[in-house]
DNA sequence: TCTATTTGACTACAGATGTAATCCATCGAG
DNA sequence: CTCGATGGATTACATCTGTAGTCAAATAGA
């Protein structure tokens, strides 16, 4: 029960999340959706294409001369890896003290709370 | 006003939560803390200790003829750092979708929930 | 048909990281 | 005083990452 976590790192992810923007897309799609968010040379952008083929996060089908580029790894799946590992390496694994941290730290916009609020009721509500 | 983020790896942090368990702490006893949860050889553990001195998250201090190591990077310095950059790379910066994240996969606890609300509540009351 | 261009494939290369091994000064046991 | 053991300093080295550059095949104009 591998729980398929393919690494994805940081340069990386910026093209994967252009891609679960939208997809399928060509590298010149890409390339255009990239550029000026960084200052990526097309090169560089290229290269992360195919670093992202080779472990499998993404898939290609031919289009006539080129490529349609479409993710592979589902971002939720991403999501869970990553904040698992952050809670695991710097919270001890326990989910209190990082919403402690957030809330200390007033990065809570009132939207937020709002939304947390209805969150918890949700769960609650599917708890009981 | 730089956030003064020193970058720790994940190797680094290893040797970090040791120490910001208990401080000061002699190489050895660090060593002897890290072996078990890891495998990583007594020379592998000086070499994070020397990289974590170099880049300032540490500091020492002689004691006759060894060294005394202490956290000089405070670790809610750290887990800021560590979370805002969750939050950027993984949830486009907004926290809702995280917590929605945590919700929905089910790794709040009763307590979390309870500890959520607590917070919240908090949260709310000094805003208004 | 010949050629400049476009797109992907392959190569490059420095700095970061994981993981030690080796070197050197010093201390404590003979 | 002499020498092996200890602890830190320095060096090593394969990968991984960020960031391109070069090569080659196919295409689209001239």
């Amino acid at each position: 029960m591998k729980n398929s976590s393919i690494a994805i790192t940081e340069a990386e992810s910026r093209v994967m999340n252009a891609l679960w923007k939208q997809a399928p897309q060509t590298s010149e799609e890409i390339v255009g959706t990239l550029t000026g968010p960084t200052d990526w040379h097309e090169k560089t952008i290229k290269t992360l294409l195919n670093r992202l083929l080779s472990k499998g996060a993404i898939s290609v089908q031919r289009d006539g001369r080129r490529y349609l580029y479409s993710p592979e790894l589902r971002r939720e799946d991403w999501r869970k890896h990553e904040s698992r590992s952050l809670l695991d390496r710097v919270f001890g694994g326990k989910v209190a003290p990082l919403l402690a941290h957030f809330s200390q730290h007033e990065e809570l916009s009132a939207k937020d709370i709002a939304e947390l609020r209805k969150l918890i009721d949700a769960i609650e509500k599917k708890g009981r």
